[in-house]
DNA sequence: GGTGCCGGGCG
DNA sequence: CGCCCGGCACC
């Protein structure tokens, strides 16, 4: 009994957890998203969101995180950073302490970009600090960025972390609506035609960023991960920001960076396995490349008109793709070596709404990597298992058509596409990743095999539940006492108080 | 026949 | 949607 009730309400604490998590500062449902995450402390997780959209909390945090010069940089100074190989005057958009970055809005390129801390310095002092990395390069001729960024996405360890940072830091800053510029939300000045431009996008964007979880709390902790199922048909940079920025995207790189290194990717792991593709994001294009370097060459040169000088551009193409992962027989199909636009029947759609996990190559599980490591780690993970069980008895009859409690085998089948869809396309679980979704990670994995097998073992009450020997209510209380049944009892329904 | 509960009706 | 009940399958 007491498992029943509290399995029911825990389904309504879950709700509420869910739904008041995101809004609230820090919700301490964030923790545990990422201990399920499963992956090692994931610094990036909070800084990407963070770092670039909202100061002040970052400005209570940690304020010594790299003990260089803390300077307070306030909204809208004034500053100076090194850019393009020339030292750039802007406002200072955000100071994130956490992060040490800061964003800036770049008066004279009129974009956003977001550095370090010691790249940049205020107005008034005409020189950048001295210890500070920058002039090594940015006194030479085509620099682009002082030190570091110039490496490409595809990092190593020891520079991954810091890179990420950077690439999603910008690319939700600078790249996030369109390919060109895009004005920082405080400041509304004359770009209204760009942000005009971007704005589906971004509304919903801002929708689930805020955390108001219009539609159904499934809203995962910090991560941009939110897919509130966007309704921007292809995909846009905004999701390419995601894809770098979310927490799979570390991993992906911690665990398997070469693959994301690899020119040639196709190391044709094992045969079904999921082969990693690259697919072009610009909007309306969604070229899939096999090779890095063709996608890259791709989006350079059809997309951003390959202007190699333009500091603005340089290196941009790395925003325009994503990692795709597709399963080796459908792109097998398609045969040899590069290029082919191939089989977007399966990735396309999906893709545009996923988050794409992209830099990741799964290199853990072998048999389905699709699934093992998009379901649990996007949608599943983020549930909070821990406020599961209590319940009030009473009404988890009324509850239990929105909840799908997995009470039998019955409702476990009726949910088991979420965890089974399995092979059919790597990408496309995620799609529905809705409230009951997460449910069935709730059962100890027995019964979750369990449940995506199920369907038949029940044959011959095809349709009727089979009886449950547990006591019921009736049985309990008796019949003069029906005003203690549980409802479902009384409305001659299943019962729920005595489940078996 | 007693019981559990599905399907459906009513307000 | 809450409530109720006919009726069926199971025991």
């Amino acid at each position: 009994m007491a498992s029943v009730l509290s399995r029911r309400l825990g389904k309504r604490s879950l709700l509420g957890a869910r739904v008041l998590g995101p809004p609230g500062a820090a919700p301490p449902l964030e923790p545990q998203a990422e201990l399920l995450e499963g992956a090692a402390p994931q610094p990036f997780l909070a800084s990407k969101d963070t770092s670039c959209q909202e100061q002040p909390k970052e400005l209570l945090k940690a304020p010594g995180t790299s003990g260089l010069q803390q300077v307070a940089f306030q909204l809208g100074q004034k500053v100076c950073v090194w850019y393009g190989g020339q030292e750039c005057t802007g406002l200072v958009e955000r100071h994130s302490w956490a992060e040490d970055k800061v964003t800036v809005w770049l008066l004279d390129q009129k974009l956003q970009i977001c550095c370090k801390v010691e790249e940049v310095w205020p107005a008034e002092l005409q020189s950048p600090i001295p210890q500070a990395p920058p002039p090594e390069q940015g006194t030479q001729a085509p620099a682009y960025r002082p030190v570091s960024r110039n490496i490409d996405v595809p990092k190593r360890k020891s520079d991954a972390v810091e890179m990420d940072e950077m690439m999603a830091a910008m690319v939700l800053t600078s790249l996030s609506c369109s390919p060109v510029v895009q004005s920082p939300p405080g400041v509304e000045t004359n770009f209204s035609a760009s942000r005009a431009a971007c704005d589906p996008w971004k509304e919903s964007g801002d929708v689930s960023d805020s955390g108001s979880s219009t539609t159904s709390g499934h809203w995962s902790g910090s991560s941009g991960v939110s897919t509130p199922s966007p309704p921007h048909p292809q995909a846009s940079p905004k999701y390419l920001g995601d894809a770098f920025g979310s927490p799979q995207t570390d991993n992906g790189f911690e665990t398997d960076p070469d693959a994301f290194l690899l020119d040639e990717p196709a190391p044709r792991k094992r045969k079904n396995s999921v082969k990693v593709m690259y697919k072009c994001l610009w909007p309306n294009c969604g070229k899939v490349l096999r090779s890095i370097v063709g996608i890259k060459r791709h989006v350079k040169a059809l997309h951003l008109g390959d202007t190699v000088d333009s500091d603005q551009f340089k290196r941009e193409e790395d925003f325009y793709y994503t990692e795709v992962q597709m399963k080796e027989e459908a792109t097998a199909a398609g045969g040899s070596t590069v290029d082919p636009a191939p089989t977007p029947s399966v990735t396309s759609p999906p893709l545009a709404v996923l988050p794409p996990p992209p830099p990741k190559a799964q290199s853990s599980g072998p048999d389905h990597p699709g699934l093992e490591s998009y379901l649990p780690s996007g949608a599943l993970s983020k549930s909070a298992p821990g406020s599961f069980w209590h319940i009030q008895a009473d009404h988890a009859y009324q509850a239990l058509p929105s909840f799908q409690i997995p009470v039998s085998p019955h409702i476990y089948t009726s949910i088991s596409w979420a965890a089974a869809p399995s092979t059919a396309s790597s990408l496309s679980p995620v799609r529905s990743r809705s409230l009951s979704f997460s449910e069935p990670q709730q059962p100890p994995p027995a019964m979750k095999s369990h449940l995506i097998v199920t369907s038949s073992p029940r044959a011959q009450s095809s349709t009727r539940k089979a009886r449950g020997e547990a006591k019921k209510c009736r049985k309990v209380y008796g019949i003069e006492h029906r005003d203690q049944w549980c409802t479902a009892c009384r409305w001659k329904k299943a019962c729920q108080r005595f489940l078996d």
